[in-house]
DNA sequence: GGTAATAATGAACATCGTTATCACTCTTAG
DNA sequence: CTAAGAGTGATAACGATGTTCATTATTACC
């Protein structure tokens, strides 16, 4: 189950997940599929992304812990892990600047990867 | 109804503010008032943010148009429009060198804000 | 190995936000 | 006044996710 989430390399909803063990041969059902993502996700092994029309994605990250964002590739998922010092100072300070306290922020860069260009 | 949004001040979903108008004693339809936001919405009139959720919360806008983000309190909604050259020019140029094209991103900063935080 | 306790599973159902239907009303043009 | 068109709202439909619970797999202990 891990492994299929692994494989898929990319930003997939739990759906999707679903689709590829079935169409793999799986027996599985959709709440197993939901816990395990749930799981991963607090135990800080996957990375999620609600995209804009109310799907939650998940993606297996290697560095678990670490504080990072994404680039995602909106056509196939795949995505590179993007880390930048100042955008974590700039939201620190945007917030404090404001009076606001207990910060956290989302940044998602969302694209069209090489790959699909190209195949377009 | 475009007034009952921007009397809201903060970012509100389209059930908060459907309870504010009956609240108020208007008789409308659930129906009416998701149309609507989404028309502010398609318009450029008001913001949108997909919260953690699956809500998708609306925020009357005065810069129309205009690109920016937002410092959001998780308590209230209310928002502060924010804007930084240098998070554009950031993603434009992490987007760059992974080969990413037709970039887009969003970028949002939860936080507490004073009077909530003294609230409580 | 055998057995009891425990955790994991999955089918069906519940929920929540959102969207589509459709009859009805309000407005506007003639 | 009347007919056409737009807007409205109660309700049903929908898709993603969460929960329930009986069944199955696993583990611990004898």
């Amino acid at each position: 189950m891990r492994q299929a989430l692994i494989d898929e390399g990319g930003f997939r909803s739990a759906q999707d997940v679903y689709g590829a063990l079935r169409a793999a041969g799986h027996k599985v059902g959709l709440s197993t599929v939901y816990r395990h993502l749930q799981a991963f996700s607090d135990q800080g092994e996957a990375d999620v992304i609600h995209t804009g029309d109310g799907e939650t994605t998940y993606r297996f990250c290697g560095d678990s812990g670490g504080h990072h964002h994404h680039l995602v590739c909106r056509r196939c998922g795949r995505a590179e892990e993007v880390e930048s010092r100042s955008i974590e100072r700039w939201a620190e300070e945007t917030a404090k600047r404001f009076g606001y306290t207990d910060v956290d922020h989302t940044v998602e860069v969302f694209g069209v990867c090489a790959a699909c260009a190209a195949a377009s």
